[in-house]
DNA sequence: CCAAAAATACCAACTGGTCGGTATAATAGG
DNA sequence: CCTATTATACCGACCAGTTGGTATTTTTGG
């Protein structure tokens, strides 16, 4: 068999990621994963010392996943254009069409399911969530400084402004994406933000 | 006595306030709310028909609060200028000293936490949160409207694009401000989206 | 105005069911 | 056979919700 079955713990963990995103990391039971895989308690505590454990693991595997599809995307890029601003919009318009062609009816962030639901959660695994989604506004401070340094923006800002700034864009994009139930809000956010971008840097081109 | 202590129905809906916006509404027990406010099943079950009435009653006051805020800041904003550009940049400046001034350790849009606990909410309620936060759009459009109404943008664009891209803004603001634990990272995203619209409008002054 | 009646507000104890977690037994593969 | 894996059975704690009851306030009718 060239494609060995998903493993018991990558199906405790997907279905556990399904009900998560759907019914938040308190909201989602033990039975409900197990019910969802048909597995039973022994599989479960086999693999994950207790449900704090799944947690840990659940995060760490999703921002695994993150970080290489946005060193993919990145690459990708590179590989598009030597012009850094023109990188960057080819960044954001992969990025853009990933999340609007989730098969997810209901696509969001994980790292926004663990800051609301904070108190949940051990000090480690909040640390992780904010670690993470700085080392994702990193990626794109690296890329603007790039822009910065060969362009000259019409406003006084920062690499890192314009990183968090997309970073803030995409968050609230994929909030207002699950409130309303659409499937392109947020790709719809991320091109105002290349608006942005096309206004600060006129003399790209 | 001028003025009442506050009722037992509105220390219930504060405190569940509390915890839902902590630890999520499905982590928030309604023992967790009666320990906290002293009270006992008996009138938490008088004030509401269950946990989702709860539910219900706490973002519908939540709205009503927030709504009301909006308009202040509205009516603020337009005795300060009778220029539309600037009335929204008075808008946005009363809603960033507010949010970072904001005493809640941890805050937060009560419309996230129900957007990202969905499976746990009656459709009405989700519909609720859904109209709401159009709403709240649609107080942006119309200022937005009067700026486009006097002046040209650098860029097509319309009052809906910029209304729904502050309200992203500042959702993902609060997002990232929650998982940092900052005070002030969605007041600096207001203020880049400030940036943008001084590029968006340069004949205004 | 006053007392009977009724509605309101809250309490303490309890219920059936679900929660995360454990102990142990069965099964399977090298 | 032996170890990793999964199943079964069970536990105490906690969950939302119910019950029966007691003050307190409001309404009503003479």
């Amino acid at each position: 068999m060239t494609q060995k079955a998903e493993s018991t713990r990558d199906r405790l963990l997907d279905a556990a990621r399904d009900f998560v995103m759907a019914k938040g990391f308190a909201g989602t039971s033990v039975d409900d994963v197990l019910k969802a895989t048909g597995l039973t308690k022994g599989a479960f505590f086999h693999h994950f010392k207790g449900k704090a454990d799944l947690a840990r693991e659940l995060v760490r595997r999703y921002a695994l996943k993150d970080l290489k599809m946005f060193q993919e995307f990145q690459r990708q890029a590179q590989e598009q254009s030597d012009d850094p601003l023109e990188q960057v919009m080819a960044f954001l318009k992969l990025f853009e069409v990933y999340i609007s062609n989730s098969e997810d009816p209901a696509p969001g962030c994980m790292y926004a399911v663990y800051t609301y639901e904070s108190r949940q959660f051990n000090a480690d695994v909040l640390d992780f969530v904010s670690d993470t989604l700085r080392q994702w506004t990193s990626i794109y401070v690296r890329m603007f400084q790039d822009v910065l340094d060969r362009y000259e923006p019409a406003l006084p800002i920062t690499a890192r402004q314009l990183a968090e700034m997309i970073v803030s864009v995409s968050e609230g994009g994929l909030v207002l994406q699950r409130a309303h139930g659409d499937t392109d809000t947020t790709r719809w956010q991320s091109e105002q933000f290349r608006n942005y971008l096309t206004l600060l840097f006129p003399t790209a081109r």
